[in-house]
RNA sequence: UGCCCCAUGGUGUAAUGGUAGCACACCAGAUUUUGGUUCUGUUUGACUGAGUUCGAGUCUCGGUGGGGCAACCA
């Protein structure tokens, strides 16, 4: 597993959110939080894997409590036992970290606080400031009205405050069924804010906890545990997206009831950004889930997924994704993030730390004429001439390569800077060829290019000083190493994808037979990353067997043709 | 016919009342033993209308456009 240590005290511009910090620390208010430092937290729900979606909150979330000397806590969500599992926590904690982030023994889980917030809860029924309805979903949804239209209160809101502690405790014991009963905050029914009007704090579930088992059979609803989490942990900024920027006013009248109830004038502070989105990718999560399913992709890893598991497996490094979150900064404006933006940043980084190697992915046949037969030669290729003391590796030529089918054309079209026939064209690291004739197969398929080599072109030689068309990438037939090699392009064709839209048939492209040098046996371990110089960056998947590499191509290289 | 939020080149993002800049994309050129990299250059922008001000992308008001809010999800 690769790992990687972000740089999170790096400059970078500031921007709104930590605007907003930089003001409570000048206000004092950091200083008489609970912790006395900047205290953020990123609380995922464990249903599902982490998205690149993610990295965007986690980049801030732990990026800002580093900036100012904070911390930030990983906490899990889960108030929800019904759609939440065990399964997914290693998994996301896993992502975090090669993300480059830690949250210390700082490790929480919503569930941890059932016990407080049912106080508060009681405590709120006493003051008269929430009570059981007796009512189903149905007609509660009726009462709530519209955005426009005002609400009607239940029957059951004015109740003796005795009367819903009885049935609320009798709720947790399981003496109701699911959907007949929950906890509601008195507020306001005709409140222009549809969170205000009177919300559900508590609803009976009969499913066993994946954490607390059957102790708890009323839960706690987001609204009513997200923020009283965030007070217990002395939180100081809960950041999140935008579709939460509603529910401030309520995060904000239930801090000030706990804040009262504790007798103390600390309260955390939400912040709102914009969520991540990409062309032609879609985040839902729950489409996400029905693709793995369905075995449309491989898993949630499947290197089309833009889960930050697929992002690993498909070659993405934890530098480029925190790059390209940099790039693309927080705001409130909801914006669509041209997925190029994260190509080009994997593409910087790559240029300057992958291993160039030569590999051929779609093979035709190349016979040197003129080369002695059965004769072998070593050629010396720059591991990285991107970077100094990288060095160098050894690459066999003998008389039999395999070049790239399009590199060659009979006719040569205008522009075409490769191998045609009567032309020089050099292999890179090796020597200058002409081509003088094919041979093709009864379909007229070419199926070797008969070329004659210049002995004294060898790269290094001073006869190798010489202009040609082109430089290609080429492999020894008969030390290339054969590989299974996976292209990946956009999964979905719209540029503003939806559930809706049509997926990119041509997303994946298996291709059996590649040949690439034979140094790569000696680095196979899944995840390494290499250039095929002229290709792309592809890296090492973990279908590789011992007798069977497959490799992922992560992006391709700019083309300017 | 409600409430909340948003609006800067094609895309994303800076500027804190004082020369509209950066990245990506695009186009052109130079370099190049990767049609990569690197370098240089060109084109392209304040939603709209009023107001405040010596001066407005920035402050105010009105339009317009976009997003969110009516789960016993988070």
């Amino acid at each position: 597993m690769e790992t990687s240590e972000a740089n999170v005290t790096e400059k970078k511009s500031s921007n709104f959110v930590e605007e907003f910090i930089e003001e409570d620390i000048a206000a004092g208010k950091v200083a008489a939080s609970p912790t006395k430092m900047v205290h953020t937290r990123f609380p995922p729900e464990p249903n599902g894997y982490l998205h690149i979606g993610h990295a965007k909150a986690i980049c801030m979330d732990f990026g800002a409590a580093a900036k100012y000397g904070g911390q930030c806590n990983l906490r899990f969500d889960d108030t929800n036992p019904s759609r939440e599992d065990t399964e997914y926590v290693d998994a996301i904690k896993e992502d975090i970290h090669w993300l480059g982030f830690d949250w210390g023994d700082r490790m929480y889980y919503a569930s941890d606080y059932f016990q407080q917030l049912w106080d508060l809860a009681e405590e709120m029924i006493r003051r008269g400031l929430a009570y059981v309805d007796e009512q189903s979903a149905e007609v509660i949804a009726e009462q709530k009205g519209t955005p426009t239209q005002p609400g009607v209160e239940s029957p059951f809101r004015n109740r003796p405050a005795e009367e819903s502690l009885d049935l609320f405790r009798r709720m947790n014991k399981g003496e109701f069924d699911e959907g007949t009963m929950t906890l509601r905050a008195k507020i306001d029914m005709a409140s222009p804010n549809m969170h205000f009007r009177d919300p559900i704090m508590y609803r009976i579930i009969k499913y066993p906890h994946h954490r607390t088992g059957t102790k708890w059979q009323a839960y706690p609803m987001y609204d009513f545990a997200h923020g009283q989490s965030d007070f217990i942990e002395g939180i100081t900024h809960s950041i999140c997206t935008l579709e939460f920027e509603v529910h401030r006013p309520l995060y904000e009248y239930f801090a000030k009831i706990f804040a009262e109830i504790k007798g103390t004038t600390y309260t955390p502070r939400q912040i709102e950004f914009n969520r991540l989105n990409l062309t032609h990718t879609v985040m839902s999560k729950r489409y996400l889930r029905n693709m793995v399913e369905t075995g449309v992709v491989r898993g949630w890893d499947d290197p089309r997924m833009p889960t930050l598991c697929g992002l690993r497996r498909r070659g993405y490094t934890p530098q480029s994704i925190r790059d390209f979150i940099t790039t693309i900064g927080y705001t409130k404006y909801d914006a669509l993030n041209d997925i190029r933006l994260l190509e080009n940043a994997v593409r910087n980084d790559l240029n300057k730390n992958a291993t160039r190697i030569m590999g051929v992915i779609d093979p035709v046949k190349l016979t040197i004429t003129n080369w002695p037969a059965g004769k072998v030669e070593m050629c010396e290729m720059d591991n990285n001439p991107e970077q100094e003391g990288s060095g160098v590796h050894q690459m066999p030529f003998s008389g039999e390569l395999y070049i790239e089918r399009e590199d060659f054309q009979e006719v040569a079209e205008k522009k075409f800077f490769r191998l045609t026939i009567d032309k020089e064209v050099r292999l890179k690291s090796a020597y200058i060829i002409k081509c003088t004739g094919v041979e093709k197969d009864a379909e007229g398929k070419i199926v070797n290019i008969l070329c004659t080599y210049d002995p004294e072109s060898k790269s290094g030689m001073p006869g190798a000083d010489r202009k040609v068309k082109g430089t290609l990438h080429w492999v020894s037939a008969q030390h290339a190493v054969k590989a299974e090699v996976r292209l990946y392009n956009a999964l979905f064709m719209d540029e503003e994808a939806t559930t809706e839209s049509e997926r990119n048939p041509e997303s994946e492209i298996v291709v059996e037979n590649a040949y690439i040098e034979p140094f790569v046996k000696e680095h196979a371990e899944v995840g390494n990353k290499f250039q095929f110089q002229r290709l792309g960056y592809f890296c090492i998947d973990k279908d590789t067997t011992a007798d069977k590499l497959v490799f992922n191509r992560t992006v391709s290289l700019k083309e300017s043709k």
